[in-house]
DNA sequence: GCCGTTCTGGACGAGATAGTCAAGAATGGG
DNA sequence: CCCATTCTTGACTATCTCGTCCAGAACGGC
């Protein structure tokens, strides 16, 4: 009946990420996500609408599945609670210790972008944090029902730390800490949660 | 024998560094610098050289300023080395919660959209962050000497952690995390350094 | 005063940039 | 096989943006 689509919305918005990730919002010159995905302007506004909105749509998506992830390494039964926090540390520790590049992480880069003057960006980042330190007090609170963390101590207070010290960490990895700082940070972390 | 200038170079600097901390480096056109400091473009470049060598003289400065404050706080005999690290770590948690315009800090914007880029922020960077957990190892370290914090904790590993939350305060601030939950993070973070 | 020197203000140019548009292409139904 | 419909391509416009340049202004030494 129409033409149909030529190309898979999903790869398309994973380019334009990797351009906004890589230059920023304002950076980022809509002709540059045209030549990376091989689509013409005409296209990507057909299908998107403007610059914002394809960059609305593309920060959504990575919130989305950021929170996801931390759900999916978080959730579990009591028994293994601590493991999965501890391991949880350890995976972002390592993930910025990996990222070479030094890309840091498209959340810490978009808020300190377009936060102050994009309510829309600045109410996603407020309901992803929302989300993980739920996902972060749910295993807290697991551990500390199996015992591995301290009873008395308020689950949602210790996942607001540890909350900050894992966006501490990709701040600090931004900013060019060696590896070995931000392994100790991440074992530092972990090693003054109380014990019962 | 030569005209001389007609401005501060100081207030200059100031205005840009606003222009900087509001919009970004990308986002920051010259000819919004020039008209914010009511100095036309011929001035700018004469005084300062291109756009990138203003906003690095910018960036310089701010981050030895903020290297120097954070010095003074920290400064000081043993015996008050923990009230100072604690004044320290509620200054910041209040500066992020007065911040009600959300502009965060200049030094974690431009290192997300620069530092990957740029290594001349990248360096600086490096610089003033290795400053700031000196300073920390250095006060943190009085305070077990004073017996306020275990003396058998590695000073450099609090220093640490305590360098990522506050860095976590500031990123959470940006993301729209409200004062009550800053203000418990900082007392979290503060409660769980070891005790003797 | 006059002059050489540096500073000022803003016009200017080259190139970039967001978004539009029209001509043509691909598709399935009739 | 033709048509209506949607998609594609890239030329095009209007506006920005960086950086340069120059005519004139402000100064102190002479």
């Amino acid at each position: 009946m129409a033409r149909p689509r030529s190309f898979d919305e999903a790869a398309v918005l994973e380019t334009a990420r990797d351009r906004f990730w890589a230059t920023g919002y304002a950076g980022t010159k809509v002709d540059d996500i045209a030549a990376a995905t091989g689509l013409g302007k005409g296209s990507l506004y057909g299908a998107f609408g403007d610059k914002h909105a394809l960059f609305l749509r593309v920060f959504d998506h990575y919130c989305t599945e950021a929170a996801e992830g931390t759900r999916r390494q978080l959730e579990g039964p009591d028994a293994t609670a601590y493991r999965r926090l501890r391991d949880h540390v350890h995976a972002i520790a390592e993930s910025v210790v990996a990222d070479q590049a030094r890309r840091g992480c498209l959340i810490a880069k978009s808020t300190a972008e377009c936060a102050e003057h994009d309510e829309a960006v600045a109410a996603r980042s407020r309901q992803l944090f929302r989300d993980l330190q739920g996902h972060l007090t749910a295993c807290i609170a697991g551990a500390q029902r199996a015992g591995d963390i301290a009873a008395d101590a308020d689950p949602a207070h210790l996942a607001g730390l540890v909350l900050a010290v894992l966006r501490g960490l990709e701040a600090l990895g931004k900013g060019g800490v060696e590896p070995a700082g931000i392994r100790a940070i991440a074992d530092t972390a972990l090693a003054v949660l109380p014990k019962p």
